[in-house]
DNA sequence: ACTTACGTTTACGTTAACGTAAACTTCGAG
DNA sequence: CTCGAAGTTTACGTTAACGTAAACGTAAGT
């Protein structure tokens, strides 16, 4: 069950090219293990990946994916540990939250003008055929 | 009722830079009308100008939001028109929906760690009153 | 042994989205 | 009339997120 991914089976999969992978793991959001130069992907690295480029969907720069991503890797020690780690959960929930809210009434919106075109195209054909 | 807005009113509103405005015009985003050379802000500009901005927060691309916000000032005209109108509405909504799909499972996601971090530091807990 | 496919590092190039600075105008307050 | 605040254009600078190319190693197939 411990399956291993190369850098290619991964750029692949997600639809990026390997430099794009390599970038990221300069900038710290994958660790993948090495088989002397060779990078060896594990499926938490490939799961790392996968929040990575959720999170450039929603628009976030690799620096805040960082962010989030980390605390799911966080130490889970103690209670003052726990503690914080909950309570920086609690902010990036509400960032997500208020996106939320940008993209629900982005949605919404979009809802209500496509119905007054539905409308305005009734017209027009009501009037065409009157025209007949 | 005839309210209008000079660059810098917008940019204090909207917590940007008068430099930021002048190149989503640039770009095409925005075209206010002109008292000389100065520029002047209608109702209109100012929500365009709020559309951008909540495309960005989105993960939007400036050509991306200008796709989007200029389906909102299409030509209405015949039938045809608007069947194409409300085509590409439809291809965006799309991608609103996918984006949301996105949030959602990130949402969620994250509310399960949090609940798993919970659990965990109520057993820390008890060990410690265990041991007093 | 040779090619082909994939991998590596290093380093410079590119694009989007502005920042920053210079050099100038315009306008209301003192 | 002069000064300061806000506006303008023009143009070069900067940062993030990769793209692209060079120069090289390695392992499998023919």
């Amino acid at each position: 069950m411990k399956q291993t991914f190369s850098i290619s089976d991964l750029a692949r999969e997600f639809d990026i090219t390997p430099r794009t992978i390599r970038h990221y793991e300069a900038e710290g959001l994958i660790t993948p293990a090495r088989d002397g130069q060779r990078r060896i992907y594990s499926g938490r690295d490939r799961v790392r990946l996968a929040l990575v480029l959720r999170g450039k969907r929603l628009g976030f720069s690799l620096a805040e994916a960082k962010e989030i991503i980390d605390l799911y890797s966080a130490p889970q020690g103690e209670a003052f540990q726990l503690r914080t780690l909950l309570e920086k959960l609690d902010e990036k929930r509400e960032m997500l939250e208020d996106k939320r809210r940008d993209l629900d009434a982005a949605i919404s919106n979009m809802d209500k003008y496509a119905a007054r075109c539905r409308d305005r195209l009734g017209e027009v054909r009501t009037r065409r055929e009157a025209a007949e």
